[in-house]
DNA sequence: TTGTATGCGTTATCAT
DNA sequence: ATGATAACGCATACAA
């Protein structure tokens, strides 16, 4: 039973019509009149029977896979406690499924095997590719942008002409520690979300810097630290700038994921949020609000960001010249209360 | 440049040599010499001409299509929360990586769509089906195993003979439960992580029952809640146990998840942990050692289950026997700080 | 209105 | 040691 399909070749015999007519019937072709009764019986047959076309038959005469791949950048270790991904997927799955295409799903480790887009590619495996978190240091990108293979960013990178869909990564950043800035503070600690190959760390990096040279606040490296997506590097981070005892009232932490480390590690040290450091997150995951305190963090529409990225993509799939090529999406501030009162 | 790739008729033509050779040559075909020289310079063309074996045609040909499929019992709006799906991704990529396959991923809304897999599988899309969550209500698995399909279940469906990883939920359950027994609590609630088509929060409630039993302590129904995999939901059930005036002086949440949100409601009410309510979670998703205070719950293994489980699958597909059928990974109560001291 | 023939790009079975 | 040829299952231009 397994193993042996029913093709269309069964279905026809089974009709008693040829391959032709299942096909002309299934597909629904138009133009074509067939007779209704030939039409309702092959529908009916292959129905019973079970019939599915066979996806790799169809895709090497179409042409086309029906399938779109998701790319993440991260190691695969650092997957676990994204909440981000979660976030894309239900975005892309939904889009996805109103197109009838499928999604496969990998990851890009840093290291090594950089170029298994490119190969899927390649092999015609996937139709188009949506990057998420591009990385400056990857070269496959390069490549990829020369053949001209459909792809849509979810993030950007500088110097491509990839389409992209982000957000304004640096302006939400200064707007949160701009905020933090408002409420008085000025001595405000960073740890970014990633490490700088990843753009929207650099951003949202620049972005704080942004804020306090608006300020005036001289900026003090002594005060930043590199995250690398987990619970624990913001933990880890957080720990560290206290251990040095360097001296804040607040901290940006660039990812709410990050946070959730960052706040225990003040915990420990029985630190209280925000009477002795206010915090500002970022992303605005699901768990945010329900932080103790409710959290402070910049709005990431992650889901629309996906979807839209899969529209753009399949746009440019069917051929269309007119899909708008980049996106900034908007973020907002949602004030919570991990920053307190205003102080004026 | 788009769309016209390169064939195996090109580098056969550049190499000049027939497409046997480039395909002898490029799949590394045992017991067969060809000449060094031309191996390595049908290698050497292939390389520079940037030739990827088409994976349709491949598939068409081998039957096989180096895919396997993962399917998440979830409705769209659920998943976005949902961190055991990160982890499951993690162990699943690992070991499809290693044996070269691809992943693909879908959910199964519950209402509709429920043969999305079956259609896959009859399509040859897939190559085996990886089903994270079965539910007791999903008809298409029955037509699956019928059919014969490779599968492997992430979780149980009783009376069925389908492979499956897992864990065993309700001794586990009853270990968390049994844990706030022992530490003199007799009013506990529960709230469970999904609704009951979904075996995982039967079992999960059912080790909740037996714990109570254990000890002699009459079954509450106004203490169990039904939750939904989101933070949200944990909040929403924890608030409605408190707005109903139930006493309880601890309470079984069966997903971290749900914790996040049940916290919020007991700190918005000004209620401590533990020390009004003691709190037991389950999954131990990698934030719950740096909540507030940090959670007690049960560990669920969840990338080694989804690296069991795809192991499995992968050892059916390549026809061996031998692969054990059905696998339950052990957990353990991580006991932290919600749950206070003993008071013996 | 329906059937026949061809090609999609590969792998596998034969010859040479 | 290498090349011609036949599937794989489908879609489609073309013939009937």
């Amino acid at each position: 039973m397994v193993g042996n399909r029913v093709t269309s070749h069964d279905v026809a015999k089974a009709a008693g019509v040829s391959r032709t007519t299942v096909s002309l019937v299934l597909n629904d072709v138009q133009g074509v009149k067939l007779r209704p009764e030939t039409r309702q019986r092959v529908f009916q047959i292959a129905e019973q029977m079970g019939y599915v076309p066979n996806a790799a038959a169809r895709a090497l005469v179409s042409q086309r896979a029906q399938i779109i791949g998701l790319f993440l950048t991260r190691s695969s270790h650092h997957i676990s406690s994204d909440a981000f991904i979660t976030q894309t997927l239900e975005g892309l799955l939904e889009v996805v499924h109103q197109h009838d295409m499928r999604l496969m799903i990998d990851i890009i480790e840093p290291e090594h095997q950089k170029e298994i887009y490119l190969e899927m590619a390649r092999a015609k495996r996937i139709d188009g590719i949506l990057l998420s978190g591009p990385r400056l240091d990857d070269e496959a990108l390069w490549v990829l942008e020369k053949e001209g293979f459909p792809a849509v960013l979810i993030g950007q990178l500088p110097g491509s002409d990839f389409c992209f869909v982000d957000v304004d990564n640096c302006a939400s950043a200064e707007m949160a520690v701009a905020h933090l800035i408002q409420l008085g503070h000025t001595r405000i600690a960073c740890i970014t979300n990633a490490n700088p190959a990843y753009t929207a760390a650099v951003d949202r990096l620049r972005g704080y810097q942004n804020a306090l040279e608006t300020a005036g606040i001289p900026f003090d490296h002594t005060l930043v630290r590199s995250g690398d997506f987990t619970v624990d590097s913001g933990y880890r981070q957080m720990k560290d700038l206290l251990d040095r005892g360097t001296q804040f009232t607040a901290a940006f932490v660039a990812s709410d994921t990050l946070v959730l480390g960052a706040k225990a590690a003040l915990v420990e040290r029985n630190l209280r949020v925000p009477q002795d450091v206010a915090l500002v997150g970022f992303d605005d995951l699901p768990f945010a609000q329900y932080m103790h305190p409710p959290l402070t963090t910049v709005h990431l529409p992650a889901v629309e960001l996906a979807r839209q990225a899969c529209n753009l993509l399949i746009c440019m799939l069917q051929g269309e010249q007119n899909c708008s090529q980049q996106m900034i999406l908007d973020t907002r501030l949602v004030i919570r209360q991990s920053c307190g009162a205003i102080v004026s």
